[in-house]
RNA sequence: GGUCCUUUAGCUCAGCUGGAUAGAGCGCUGCCCUCCGAAGGCAGAGGCCAGAGGUUCGAAUCCUCUAAGGACCGCCA
């Protein structure tokens, strides 16, 4: 149990939640004094930023929210409320306004106290809304055939940016790639790597259909030469083929893993898929939805609309994965009694709920939108629909060059890599303009307009207003200006008192309040679009020193220059932590 | 035939899980450097939130239907 100076400790300053149990707190006042009736849940009242600046500093729903229950007119609640509140040191001022808003004013002092905030407390904009709540994030899981291509790399960035965002709002998370080293196309790996290794051997081979022809395994031939000498050469598929498949796999693993490492992603666990088979594990968890009434044969409807050309009805094994909200059941194992690729999908997922998670994500491509019904409900069922499986899918990358469609791959000859994307712009502008577009939107990646220097390019903008940051404290410095850490904690922000300084500090508020939305809607996106709001905000202030000077940040008062770059200090202070969960690399200066 | 996603300014897209007069960038028009980096900023023009119903104090947001575009739909993973 935790008391509440723990709760206050791992849940740093988030104005608008303190406003809002505030407002709570007056509501169950007014129950107390019989001004409202009891038994009224205040579960959708809430206290936002107001979409004009003229309304106030904050405005809630609640006499509206509240109205209709309660059986009073909204304006009358609201008036009670408003002299409820203004009880509190901190509002200045309520007002009711439109259908029943109230909108209130806070102390200025609570907005230069955010600012502090900021820059003494490091963990700023934490929040413990996962409240140590154990949660897996499984994403890439591309097949070990290959080097990771474009759409992988969102997938990537997503998932990780994604990962540090869960961790950062408070859950324990793992970060993990289910390695697909079970099926067939391991084999077809195996049989190509073992041309490249006759090729290593100075022999001609033809590449057919069904292989894989990627300058990618030349090296990976060699070196199974250099292992095995000429061991496997002219020799049938049997001798080699089980060995290969470990060393191909291997290989691409590694491969993969450096792809990986270039983005800067790391996963906490690699789960084999292949070591489901064999050991029981799908049996496993096909005798727990057996238990449980949800495995039968039967013979499926063909697909309507578009019939195959082969389509003959075979008896199946299916999961009855309609009682959870399925379109149609799904096959487990074929006709011929071998797995389908969804019993060993059954068996991982049953894998990680004992495991012990609270929550599961999978991050996948948009082609796998088929298979999203299928596998939350054969969580609910294995789960007995204790465990959420949040399904996110990525739509597709349009690579672009100049505005022209770019396709073409040094290393893969078909298709572009993750790491000549990352070879071309770098892993900090990778990672952002991946997350400039919400997940399940078409992003569009143009490799010139992404390294353009200009406010064009979002990743340009918010690292200009950090270095422009950064370039003030260099110059107050020179000027003699302490601007350490320390003197900065310690200024008297009450100078801050102009209404421009102000809306910058309620910038900053909104960012814990952000994360809490982020993290809870499982969308990393919202945090790069938050970035480039401080930028703006940022850039605007600096560009209003120009008109007034009163607002440049460097004044002939020390006292007064220090309050004033504490707060840009503090903007660059969130901006680090932003891009902290982006992955991305915050500038000190432009070059 | 079915499922999922998308549809918001000329273009590319946000929109805080139902709130007030729907926002930003690009493009267009006009301004702002003797001054912390103008690689910026300010202002203006530009909208039937695809369409039609419904839910309620209130809808771009939730429900139903329609239209357009995309992905997927037993024996591949």
């Amino acid at each position: 149990m935790k008391t509440p100076e723990d709760t206050r400790r791992n849940c740093p300053m988030n104005l608008f939640a303190d406003i809002r149990a505030l407002v709570v707190t007056s509501l169950e006042g007014m129950v107390q004094a019989g001004v409202l009736a009891e038994g009224l849940s205040f579960d959708n009242v809430t206290v936002e930023p107001p979409r004009d600046a003229s309304h106030g500093d904050m405005a809630t729903n609640a006499a509206m929210v509240l109205a209709k229950p309660s059986k009073m007119k909204p304006r009358d609640i609201a008036d009670a409320l408003a002299a409820a509140l203004l009880n509190d040191p901190r509002i200045e001022a309520a007002d009711v306004a439109g259908p029943g808003f109230l909108n209130l004013r806070l102390s200025k002092s609570l907005w230069q106290g955010v600012v502090k905030s900021a820059l003494v407390d490091a963990q700023f904009g934490q929040s413990n809304l996962g409240g140590g709540k154990k949660i897996n994030v499984e994403y890439v899981s591309a097949n070990p055939t290959g080097p990771l291509h474009v759409g992988h790399t969102r997938g990537a960035v997503f998932g990780d940016a994604l990962a540090s965002l869960l961790a950062y709002a408070g859950y324990d998370v793992t970060r993990e790639y289910y390695i697909n080293d079970g099926g067939g196309q391991v084999d077809v790996l195996a049989r190509s790597v073992y041309l490249r290794y006759l090729e290593a051997h100075g022999q001609q081979v033809a590449f057919e259909d069904g292989t894989y022809p990627g300058d990618y395994l030349i090296e990976v031939g060699i070196a199974l030469k250099d292992k095995v000498g000429d061991a496997y050469v002219d020799q049938p598929e049997e001798v080699w083929l089980a060995e290969l498949r470990l060393f191909a796999t291997d290989a691409m693993m590694a491969m993969i893993r450096d792809d990986l490492a270039a983005l800067g992603v790391s996963m906490d666990v690699f789960f084999s898929e292949k070591s489901l088979y064999g050991t029981g594990r799908i049996e496993d968890a096909i005798e727990d939805l057996r238990s449980k009434g949800l495995i039968y044969t039967g013979t499926l409807e063909p697909p309507k609309g578009k019939l195959p050309e082969d389509w003959e009805p075979r008896e199946q094994t299916l999961f009855k994965s309609t009682d959870y909200g399925d379109d149609v059941d799904r096959p487990v194992q074929k006709s011929d009694g071998a797995w389908t690729y969804f019993a060993p999908d059954i068996a991982y997922h049953y894998d990680k709920i004992t495991r012990g998670f609270d929550g599961l994500i999978d991050v996948l491509g948009a082609d796998h939108g088929g298979y999203v019904k299928r596998m939350k409900a054969a969580v609910s069922a294995l789960s007995d629909t204790q465990v959420a499986l949040d399904i996110k899918l990525c739509q597709l990358v349009k690579l672009m060059k100049n505005g022209e469609p770019f396709k073409m791959s040094k290393r893969a000859g078909t298709f572009v890599t993750l790491a000549d994307v990352v070879e071309m712009v770098g892993p900090d502008v990778t990672r952002f303009v991946m997350l400039t577009r919400k997940n399940d939107a078409p992003l569009d990646f143009d490799i010139d307009k992404v390294t353009e220097q200009s406010k064009d390019n979002p990743v340009w903008y918010v690292q200009y207003a950090s270095a422009r940051v950064h370039q003030v404290m260099r110059k107050a410095a020179e000027a003699g200006i302490a601007v350490d850490d320390a003197t900065l904690a310690g200024a008297d922000l009450s100078l801050l008192d102009h209404a421009a300084e102000i809306a910058m500090a309620q910038k900053l508020a909104e960012w814990p309040r952000l994360v809490e939305v982020a993290a809870r809607t499982h969308e990393p996106h919202r945090v790069a679009f938050y970035l480039y709001d401080l930028a703006s905000e940022m850039h605007s202030l600096y560009n209003r020193g120009n008109d007034d000077h009163s607002l440049r940040f460097i004044q002939d008062d020390a006292a007064v220059s220090q309050a004033k770059i504490a707060l840009i200090r503090a903007v660059c202070v969130v901006i680090s932590h932003g891009l902290g969960i982006l992955g991305v690399t915050p500038a000190t200066e432009m070059r």
